[in-house]
DNA sequence: CATATGTCCTGAGAGC
DNA sequence: TGCTCTCAGGACATAT
């Protein structure tokens, strides 16, 4: 997203503008009189992505934070409904445009912050290393001695911050590891793999532009959708067989109020004893018989 | 302090 | 067909 935007550095705010509609405001600070005499004539001469915030540097050290949320976008071409444009900033020198700050449901958030906000709000102690780049010692320094589960962990952003509730079932099935096993009983094993799939899926999730599920969520600056969704493995598909061994079923369970997608076969609760020389390991199962069996309609 | 739960919002889809 | 009900999820506030 913030990739897609790019090309507006450097270009100067005009204005910008909040359309009236009868929908619920978008939470915003400062009020709408202050933000648009602070970007007013500003410089953008930086975008960059913070956790899941897009962040819009302006040259009074002023920035523009837009939390998308599930359903809110950043756009340059024309909105989908123009009835959930929240905000429209329209800037010049060189190239005059507009980008667009839209959001169906009102759980988006815009602020413009001064230096000191954004650090409190945005400051390394409130927020945790990037998924992106995290090495897997922060990963079991912020994990590893907490008796949460695993999966409602991965969500949370002062541990670490970019996955979001899609992506950690993926991380995990990839990982093979339950979702409920706790922190503090993760092996040094499951932790390697763990933090090698944070890196691969998310890093595949960006390559792919995102996530476009059924519901049409997100959508690229452009207005296009994510690719990403081709390479799901488990959320969503309850009752599914695993595409990965063939045999479990993919089951839905409910964790901290949030859906949580895995394979009870690739995924096992607890590690097998290897007795009289070891069951198979994890990455043979998918030569069991069943493997053929039909999908449910 | 560490976790867990409630809240915000709208549209899609199910069920009747 | 048209209504009601449920569900989806990030971050934060509040509760345990």
């Amino acid at each position: 997203m913030c990739r897609g935007i790019a090309l507006v550095v450097g270009s100067r705010v005009r204005g910008i503008r909040f359309p009236k509609s009868r929908l619920c405001p978008l939470p915003m600070s400062p009020d709408e009189r202050s933000f648009r005499r602070r970007v007013k004539g500003r410089v953008i001469v930086g975008v960059r992505r913070v956790a899941k915030r897009v962040v819009i540097q302006l040259d009074s050290e002023d920035a523009i934070v837009f939390e998308p949320r599930m359903t809110g976008r950043v756009l340059l071409a024309a909105p989908p409904e123009v009835k959930h444009v929240r905000a429209v900033i329209d800037f010049s020198e060189p190239a005059p445009g507009l980008l667009v700050f839209w959001s169906m449901r009102g759980l988006s958030t815009l602020h413009l912050f001064s230096p000191g906000q954004f650090a409190h709000v945005l400051g390394p102690d409130r927020i945790g290393p990037d998924a992106l780049v995290v090495t897997e010692a922060e990963l079991r320094a912020a994990f590893g001695k907490s008796r949460r589960a695993i999966k409602p962990a991965l969500l949370d952003q002062k541990a670490v911050a970019g996955i979001g509730n899609i992506y950690a079932s993926e991380i995990l099935h990839r990982a093979k590891v339950h979702p409920e096993i706790p922190c503090d009983r993760i092996t040094a094993g499951q932790w390697r793999r763990i933090h090698a799939q944070t890196h691969a899926v998310l890093h595949a999730a960006v390559a792919a532009q995102g996530s476009t599920l059924a519901d049409g969520g997100y959508q690229t600056v452009e207005g296009r959708s994510g690719q990403y969704q081709e390479q799901i493995r488990v959320y969503g598909r309850t009752d599914e067989t695993c595409q990965i061994c063939g045999r479990g079923r993919i089951r839905r369970i409910v964790q901290a109020q949030r859906s949580t997608f895995f394979c009870p076969v690739c995924q096992r609760a607890v590690r097998r004893k290897t007795k009289q020389g070891g069951r198979m390991p994890f990455s043979d199962m998918h030569t069991d018989p069943f493997s053929s069996q039909p999908k449910g309609p």
